[in-house]
DNA sequence: CGAGCGACTTGATCTACCTCAAATGGAGCC
DNA sequence: GGCTCCATTTGAGGTAGATCAAGTCGCTCG
């Protein structure tokens, strides 16, 4: 495919990656870090690698060596059971990390799939450990992103495993946008990076049904949804669904 | 109700508490250390406390200080929406990490609940932080724990998200005698500690679809069912239903 | 021993979501 | 422009599991 040809170029790139320079930084691995700190950072995190729309950055079942923290674009991660079934675990965007799955037994678990052209730092594990042992606010940290996905996890549980269809999908709409705030963007209006398909996989059911309530939404005047771009109209009733008002 | 009086005298355990001395060593956060940091860690992990059938570890906007090993007994750790209703997101048994949640933002998000009576060995965070930044191998093994949690919560999206019923239950059920048989258990008989709605809750489903499964596998030759005491007769047929043979 | 209670089982019915199927629409390409 | 290819929408009908409702079982306690 076409996307080969722009990704040559950006494979490894030419010019000086640091996280002291980063505009993530407040959102990434380096929140708490001092300058000083922040520069020995630096000299762990040092390349940066492009993934095309549509490529993956790991698969289960390879070797896990880094972390990465996405830079930009947009990933899902899926995992898949023996007999092909495969579930979508998570979507990260710019600034959150990848790749957490594969300390635990030096084999990644899951696909990290991007779903736009996308950049990663990469961050060597050793070294995160090997320098988290020698300042604790980096340590700290570390530990607080990985506390963080096992908090959202159980979060996702709950939906998958007491929400009905419309709360869910209000439920993942909202966590996007208030992350995409968190980055800049727009509250009210955002574009989805995955397909129906993907959104169903995350939230436990069939893409027809997501489609349905996207619909449902537009009726009710709480959406307006034209394709993958979505304009939240009426947030209240949106955040009314996730805590059961419609009962 | 009469567990106060047998609690009181376990609240706080007279002798000496030591990792270095503890037959879960090989399956907790001990994995691995030599020797000489065992007694390291032993300076940590000094106090241990009990909690009676029902009583709770720990709840959600609870202050964070401390992690809990699992020593003896049986937890449950359950999330709850705005709008009450909860779900359980584990069961944890000897040698298992309880509180990881609260690392996150320094409070815990869940409620951990004994189903039985129960010890824990309590470890301070801070401490635990400190000493793994003084070796290695102390920290490479937390991590490992964190990751560990994170993979098995992919787990359980997978089952919520895609398995039918009888899917869900076999996969609890290969799951707990797993973990019993790595402490010495039986492989084929267990009791469950937890009621059906319990389960329920942990696999999305109703109690009355959980007994119903039960009643099912019983039929079926799969299951040996006595109220909460269960024989497994066909291991191969029960892993045969979380892999979709049934199709 | 009998009463009361909570956990569990089982049956009958309902419904949210799935499944299957067809139509629509946008994007890339010749 | 007209073609193909996907993603998406929408409809009609089916079903797994929920809900509602009776029991039954085993335990504790008076």
């Amino acid at each position: 495919m076409d996307t080969s040809v722009d990704t040559s170029k950006l494979r490894l790139e030419p010019f000086k990656v640091a996280c002291s320079s980063c505009n993530l930084r407040e959102l990434c691995l380096p929140v708490g870090l001092t300058p000083a700190n922040l520069d020995r950072l630096d000299t762990l995190v040092a390349t940066r690698h492009a993934v095309p729309r549509g490529g993956t950055l790991f698969r289960a079942g390879d070797e896990f060596l880094s972390l990465y923290a996405v830079r930009t674009g947009f990933f899902k991660t899926c995992v898949s059971s023996e007999d092909g079934r495969d579930q979508v675990t998570g979507f990260q965007m710019a600034g959150e990390l990848l790749g957490l799955d594969g300390i635990s037994t030096d084999i990644h678990t899951c696909d990290a799939v991007a779903l736009e052209d996308s950049q990663v730092c990469v961050i060597p594990y050793n070294q995160l450990e090997e320098l988290s042992r020698e300042f604790s606010e980096l340590q700290h940290q570390f530990h607080k992103i990985m506390s963080r996905e096992i908090v959202r996890d159980h979060g996702v549980m709950l939906l998958l495993g007491s929400m009905r269809a419309e709360e869910r999908l209000a439920a993942f709409l909202l966590n996007l946008t208030q992350r995409l705030q968190a980055r800049g963007f727009s509250a009210t209006a955002l574009i989805l990076r995955m397909t129906r398909e993907e959104i169903g996989s995350y939230l436990g059911l069939k893409l027809e049904t997501v489609s349905r309530t996207f619909s449902k939404f537009q009726d009710d005047g709480i959406l307006e949804v034209k394709q993958r771009q979505i304009r939240i109209l009426d947030q209240d009733k949106l955040q009314g669904l996730v805590n059961g008002a419609n009962c």
